[in-house]
DNA sequence: CGCATTTGACCTGCGC
DNA sequence: GCGCAGGTCAAATGCG
């Protein structure tokens, strides 16, 4: 990464357009864990999906925990690659994904796979802040 | 030194 | 059966 550095908190002053919703039938994989090799229909654990639609510059929005970006593929509906994260903890396969909306380069569509299970190393009020400006949508 | 990031290649699933 | 798409992993490099 070289454009911003340290964490990317949103604009105290960007509030969020509900314009944007049709990111609902967005992603449409439920669940894919160790697709690799040999894989056998063992966990049927329902993932849960949160998706947050906020309005940023970057696509690095820093909620407190740490991830490591593990690809970055372009989307047929955007124009724009979409980046996704891993959390870098042990045990915690938590998943995000940065989206882009071509129509708005201003908004960004973060979507996160799974829960986390260990206290946050960033300060938790920059992520109460982020909540507190974000949309959010959950499908279960 | 360690960790995080980057790009490319590879694999799987599904469609026709 | 083959092709396409999407997604993921691996290795290498750079920076702090």
């Amino acid at each position: 990464m070289e454009v911003n550095p340290a964490a990317a908190s949103l604009n105290g002053d960007g509030n969020i357009n509900s314009e944007n919703k049709s990111f609902t039938n967005n992603i449409g994989s439920e669940n894919g864990e160790k697709m690799g090799k040999i894989k056998k229909g063992e966990k049927k654990v329902r993932k849960p999906r949160y998706a947050f639609q906020t309005r940023s510059q970057v696509d690095i929005l820093d909620d407190g925990y740490r991830w490591r970006k593990y690809g970055q593929k372009a989307v047929k509906n955007n124009k724009f690659p979409r980046s996704y994260y891993r959390c870098t903890h042990q045990g915690c396969n938590v998943k995000k994904q940065v989206q882009r909306l071509t129509k708005d380069e201003g908004v960004v569509v973060t979507t996160y796979e799974g829960m986390h299970s260990h206290p946050i190393e960033r300060s938790t009020d920059n992520f109460e802040h982020i909540l507190n400006q974000m949309q959010i949508y959950t499908s279960y």
